[in-house]
RNA sequence: GUGAUUGUAGCUCAGUUGGUUAGAGCGUCGGAUUGUGGUUCCGAAGGUCGCGGGUUCGAGCCCCGUCUUUCACCCCA
């Protein structure tokens, strides 16, 4: 049989591997200088625990673990008298254990079972792949890894403002500088429901409204319209579609439009507080942009909402996230914990940084010098030279098999090593190595001291 | 989940209105004065034409199903 790989699913080659450890290697270094600590969770969760976090159409992409054992045991078959068993009213009895659809949830059960031993705020960024059964097309896969850093236990904005610092610092760091933080605020948008008397609909409004700057205004009423808004709430949304400028003027606007509104005036005012920590802060040259038509379809965000774009690629967000404040109540807890995180989507930045040619030139390096002995004699002179090349914290391979010169000098260009030391009679007698620089073609005469030198040097 | 789309050598692709032993480039392997690659030359290996059915004297080509790829919708990192 030939074999291929699950729908949606890819492996990564060494040289991809390298490209996207230095993302991983990049985000993680961020959220420790900012003070978040690492957790792992398992892989599969009690569906229990999946299921309801996410709204229906999350609930359709939870990939399901079917039971083991006999998982079909006591189940009746279908017969004449009784109505066939419908997939929904099975899939219970037989399927106990989900794949993780998010690190999110996995982390808020964590919180919950651990309450008695954290300190809080609790900070935590956690770096795993999550599975959603959906179907893949470009910059959407069915197994992805997100990196994401949380906070809980703590309703201060500072932790909004360092969002917005870590996501400029992992951007920039990562060489994407040409990138959109669009922020808003899930309060605003309840207001706004609220203020065109549709209250409670902010779910409806806000699905339609994200999709304005892909189908127009006269689609999102239309889309509206269908999902039961009256004309006249229409008529009254209508100023979300003219509020535009600067991020002040568009909140003095909003704070006139919805002064009737308390909730979107507390929303208004978290916005407004976040971004004055954030330039307290002293941030060069912020990307934020206030977008009252972001909205973000998880269901659970109460407060802030982050969304980030890369500029110039038509792949959909790379990271987002927000605050929320009642993912731990689904666990049953009465005590009201507070939490706002982010999440980088490592796939889709890899693919932005393919697309955009920004991956650094070392990102892929993997063995600095080969080693190439002519002979028996040449390899005894090599060994120890092997040995104190990686203690200078060189990556040094020697070619393992006496092969021909052509043979080996082949393998460095393969594996792109760019420094080639020639060791045969000649070199053994005299001590002086012949090292070949593989990208320039020249060769040079240098002692085994002097190439250790020469290369922890450079 | 809805609607399209793709599949021929390791890779990128040719392959006529259905007609004999399915081709190219690149790559791989071997060789061209036995201590020199990336540029040259010669040679070789490598394909159940995604899979399963059907139509036909005959299918890589036409029809159906299925899987896969890519894309739009939905939703999302």
């Amino acid at each position: 049989m030939k074999p291929s790989l699950v729908k949606g699913t890819r492996d990564f080659g060494p040289e991809q591997m390298s490209k996207r450890l230095f993302i991983f290697d990049t985000i993680r270094a961020t959220f420790k200088r900012f003070g978040f600590l690492p957790l792992e969770t398992p892989a599969m969760e009690n569906l229990s625990t999946l299921t309801g976090k996410y709204g229906d159409e999350g609930d359709q992409l939870l990939f399901k673990i079917l039971n083991s054992g006999d998982f079909a045991a006591g189940l009746t078959a279908d017969g004449a008298d009784q109505p066939p068993l419908h997939s929904k009213a099975l899939l219970p009895r037989i399927a106990e254990k989900g794949l993780r659809y998010d690190l999110t949830v996995p982390f808020a059960r964590y919180v919950v079972m651990n309450r008695h031993a954290l300190a809080l705020p609790f900070k935590r960024y956690q770096m795993q792949p999550v599975w959603r059964a959906d179907r893949p097309q470009k910059g959407r896969y069915r197994e992805f890894y997100q990196c994401d850093a949380d906070v809980v236990g703590t309703d201060s904005l500072l932790c909004e403002a360092e969002i917005v610092l870590m996501v400029h610092e992992v951007m920039r760091n990562l060489g994407i500088e040409q990138f959109a933080l669009k922020v808003n605020n899930r309060k605003i948008l309840t207001g706004i429901a609220e203020m065109i008397g549709m209250p409670g609909q902010e779910g409806a409004l806000a699905v339609a409204i994200d999709k304005l700057d892909k189908i127009g205004q006269d689609k999102v009423l239309d889309e509206l319209r269908g999902r039961g808004f009256s004309e006249e709430s229409l008529t009254a949304l209508m100023p979300i579609f003219s509020v535009e400028g600067s991020t002040d003027s568009v909140l003095a606007r909003l704070k006139e439009w919805l002064a009737s509104s308390e909730t979107a005036q507390r929303g208004i005012a978290e916005l407004q507080e976040t971004l004055q920590l954030v330039s307290q802060y002293g941030l060069d040259q912020p990307k934020t942009e206030l977008d009252v038509t972001l909205a973000r379809g998880l269901s659970y965000y109460t407060g802030a909402i982050f969304e980030v774009k890369a500029l110039g690629v038509s792949i959909g967000s790379i990271s987002g996230g927000g605050r929320y404040d009642n993912l731990t109540s689904a666990f049953g807890t009465s005590e009201r914990l507070s939490g706002v995180g982010i999440s980088f989507g490592v796939d889709r930045i890899y693919d932005v940084m393919e697309e955009l040619s920004l991956f650094p030139a070392d990102a892929g390096q993997g063995t600095a010098v080969l080693l190439v002995p002519f002979d028996a004699d040449g390899r005894a002179v090599a060994l120890p030279l092997l040995n104190q090349l990686r203690q200078a914290d060189t990556s040094a391979e020697m070619y393992p098999d006496l092969a021909k010169v052509k043979k080996m000098l082949d393998y460095a260009n393969a594996k792109r090593i760019p420094l080639v030391v020639l060791i045969g009679s000649e070199e053994v007698q005299t001590g002086q190595l012949t090292v070949k620089n593989m990208l320039t073609g020249v060769q040079e005469k240098l002692t085994a001291d002097e190439l250790i030198a020469f290369v922890t040097r450079s």
